[in-house]
DNA sequence: GTCATCATGTAAGCCGTTACATGATTGC
DNA sequence: GCAATCATGTAACGGCTTACATGATGAC
């Protein structure tokens, strides 16, 4: 799963470890965030593994969150001060950048249909990239997560065992009512889907 | 966790691996469920520990455990076995009673206040559980429920960063939205039980 | 010169899983 | 007798966390 956030996150831009782990805990929601026992290992098991490379020195900084000017230049050294945002001389930092092969892999774990993801934080991050799939595959995407969604509700619904407190079935009522609206919300999803795919080539050219 | 879950059902019977493992998964939702390699480690580590201890032959076990012990099961070819392998003895159903030490345990875990604990899991299987606490407690565990909710809300809300695509918007909108209605519903619990709590009387009477 | 922050990493461990292996009981 | 189910267990591994260790840089 790591992988796949790494990946994805560094699709839009180079990144180090550390402004990584940022954005995955804030960028992506607070729902996020991988430990750096997590992240480093993961970096260096996607380099050996040709999925990333280090940005050389040669190569363009990996300068982090243009921002976009206000016109005065005291203003943004003030702003970059306050901010402390990192300076480009560092020489322990090691920006990563996505490789070909990181983009198939990419491509390979964000289509993927391995029928026991069923998990709800796989399907968010998956959906938080899936900017990057065309619109039949992100439609496909999303159709399998309603059927896996149907099929826990129905499952939900049929746990309606009579034995139970108040409290146990509270939380069992909660729950089938929390799986209804994921489904609505996946529903809505792919409706706005379909209601898009006609203009596919307007939002090709624009 | 599962120690927790563990304990949960045996306060109310005694039951064996495979019994308890099937509640796990049936009575107390489709959201739950061990595997025996889980499971079987557990009971065998808080038997060690003295949480749980086994139901003796002359005890009385639940309903699927009306079977009588066979008594010995052709001792020459055990002992033959037993020699060589330590392991691979003898399978018969060992059924599991919670001890006035599993009891002391139990409570310890369900009142327990581990600030990390946010998890959604682990706050369902304490509801689960918390007819088992006495009144005030039982208000103090869904507090401590809403005071988590209540921050990782502000958290969700605050993470309105404007670079997102319509995919991330939607789906941290509807993380939020998530939220709000688990707070709602732990709310509606705490009235609920507040409530209650002028009726102890009457309910005890009952 | 020292403190907060930025930045990278390792080691140990937790908590669970899958896959495997074995044996007992029941029903046909 | 043979399959399906009941029943118990182990081995190996997976993925992530916490705690630790180290060092560079910038601000005061």
């Amino acid at each position: 799963m790591i992988d796949f956030a790494i990946l994805g996150l560094l699709k839009d831009q180079p990144l180090h470890g550390y402004e990584l782990k940022k954005r995955l805990g804030e960028t992506l929601g607070s729902l996020w965030g991988f430990s750096y026992g997590s992240l480093y290992p993961a970096l260096r098991r996607l380099e050996r593994t040709g999925a990333i490379a280090v940005v050389g020195a040669g190569e363009s900084a990996p300068e982090v969150a243009a921002i976009p000017s206000t016109g005065s230049v005291k203003g943004e050294a003030a702003a970059a001060r306050l901010r402390r945002l990192p300076t480009p001389g560092r020489r322990n930092r090691k920006a990563y950048r996505i490789t070909p092969r990181g983009d198939e892999l990419f491509t390979e774990l964000l289509t993927a249909d391995d029928p026991g993801s069923d998990t709800e934080r796989e399907f968010a991050l998956k959906l938080a990239f899936c900017r990057f799939l065309p619109v039949p595959d992100r439609v496909a995407l999303l159709e399998r997560r309603r059927a896996d969604l149907g099929e826990h509700l129905t499952r939900a619904r049929r746990t309606r065992s009579g034995k139970s407190d108040r409290y146990t079935r509270s939380l069992m009522e909660h729950g089938t009512k929390s799986i209804e609206r994921d489904l609505e919300w996946v529903d809505d999803l792919l409706a706005a889907e379909r209601s898009q795919e006609p203009l596919k080539q307007e939002e090709a050219t624009a």
